[in-house]
DNA sequence: TTGACTTGTCTAACGTTCTTAGGCACACTG
DNA sequence: CAGTGTGCCTAAGAACGTTAGACAAGTCAA
C-alpha cells in the first residue's frame, strides 16, 4: 500500500473521465472513482469538492480538450474550409469521448463561476476567426455563431442520444447541415454577387 | 385518508412534470413525488415503473405535447412560414417546460422500445409537410429534417442550460439561426432561380 | 346481503449513494 | 531528528430506490 504523494488529482479526473466515456455520466459515482483508484470514497474530497466539484472538474476538463482540438483543427484553414474542420473536430470529440462532452452540458453555469465562463470562452476565438473570414457582419458574429454552436451541439447530442429515430447515414446529415448553415450565412453576407 | 380509486397515474406524471419545470430533473425523485401526492415512495410502483418508469413516462408525455404544439402552430401555414411557426413553438415549449423538455433527452430510446419510437416519429409530420412545400429533394429530406431538428434542440438546449455566456439578445439569434437554415435550404433547392 | 377477489396503500428492511467528523500514518522540512 | 502537514482511513448519518409481505377498501358474483 505505497504511499503516492500529490499525484492524484489529474487521476481522479482521468478515471471519471474515462468512466463517463465508457459507461455514461450516471456511471460516474464517486463510489466507483473511488473504487477505481483503491481508494475508498470519502478521499476523494481531498481532491475534489464533493460531486460536484467532480463534475465541474470533468466539464472545465471537457470543455478545454474540446477547445485545443477546434483550434488545432483551424490551425492552417480560413474561412469555410476552418469552419467545417471546426464542425468535423467538434463531432469527432463528442462521438469518442461521449461522457466527457456530455458533461460539458449537464454542468450549468453557476452564475459567478469564472473559472467555468472563461474556459467556455476560450473555444470561440477559433470560430470567430473563421466566421470573419467569411466577412460576417461584425454586429451578427454573436448570433451567426450561436447558430453554429446550437446546430453543432444539437446534431452530436441528439446523436449521442440516440435521438435519431432513422438510422441513415449520419455522416452525410451532417455535412448537410454544416452546407445549410454556411450556404445560408454566404447568402446573408452577399445578397447578389 | 380517504380511498382514490384509478385516478392516479396522471397525478402522478403530472406531478413530477410540474416538479422537474420548477427545479430541475435532478429534483424529480420518487420520495418527493410520492410526499406531494401525500403518499409513501413504494406506493408509486403500482402505477409506475419504478424511476425508470417515472423518467420514461415523463419522456413520452412531454414529447406528445411538444408534438401537438408544433402541430398547432403548422396548422393553416406553409413553407417558410410553417417552418417558423413549428420552430417558435419548439422553443416556446422549451422555455415554458424546460423539465418535460430536458426528459425528452435523457431518455435514450430503449432499441426495442416501440412506444417511444412511435411517440417520437409522430412530431415529424407537420415537419416534413412544411419542408414538402419548399421543395426539398425527398432522398435529402431526412437530413435536412436532422439539421432543422439538431438546431432548434442545440440552440434551447444551450439557452436551458445558461450555455450562451453572452447576454445578447436569444430571439434574435434564434431568429437568425431559423433564417440561416431556411436561406440554406431554398439556396440548394433552388441553384439559380 | 354476503363472501371472495382485486387493487392499491402501507410498514419493514436492505443496499447504495453522498457527505461530515475525527483519527492516524507517512513524507517532507528545518 | 523532531515537527508539521497532507492525505488516507474508519465510523456514522441522511437520503434515495427497491423488494417483500401485510392489510384494508372497494368491486363483483352468487
Amino acid at each position: 500500500m505505497a504511499r503516492k504523494r500529490g499525484i492524484e488529482l489529474e487521476q481522479v479526473v482521468r478515471t471519471a473521465s474515462a468512466l463517463a466515456d465508457a459507461e455514461g455520466l450516471e456511471a460516474v459515482t464517486l463510489a466507483r472513482v473511488a473504487s477505481q483508484l483503491d481508494v475508498r470514497s470519502p478521499s476523494l474530497y481531498s481532491h475534489v469538492d464533493g460531486l460536484g466539484g467532480l463534475r465541474r472538474a470533468l466539464a472545465l476538463d471537457a470543455a478545454r480538450r474540446l477547445g485545443t482540438d477546434m483550434a488545432a483543427a483551424a490551425a492552417g484553414r480560413e474561412g469555410v474550409d476552418a469552419l467545417r474542420a471546426i464542425a468535423s473536430a467538434y463531432r469527432s470529440f463528442a462521438t469518442t469521448h461521449p461522457g466527457a462532452y456530455s458533461t460539458i452540458l449537464t454542468t450549468p453555469a453557476e452564475d459567478d463561476d469564472a473559472e467555468v465562463y472563461a474556459v467556455f470562452a476560450a473555444q470561440l476565438p477559433p470560430i470567430v476567426a473563421a466566421l470573419e473570414g467569411l466577412g460576417v457582419d461584425p454586429s451578427e458574429a454573436i448570433d451567426v455563431i450561436r447558430a453554429f454552436r446550437s446546430a453543432l451541439h444539437g446534431f452530436v447530442s441528439l446523436e449521442a442520444s440516440g435521438g435519431f429515430g432513422l438510422p441513415g447515414d449520419l455522416d452525410r446529415s451532417y455535412e448537410l447541415m454544416v452546407d445549410l448553415l454556411v450556404d445560408g450565412t454566404l447568402a446573408r453576407v452577399q445578397p447578389l454577387p
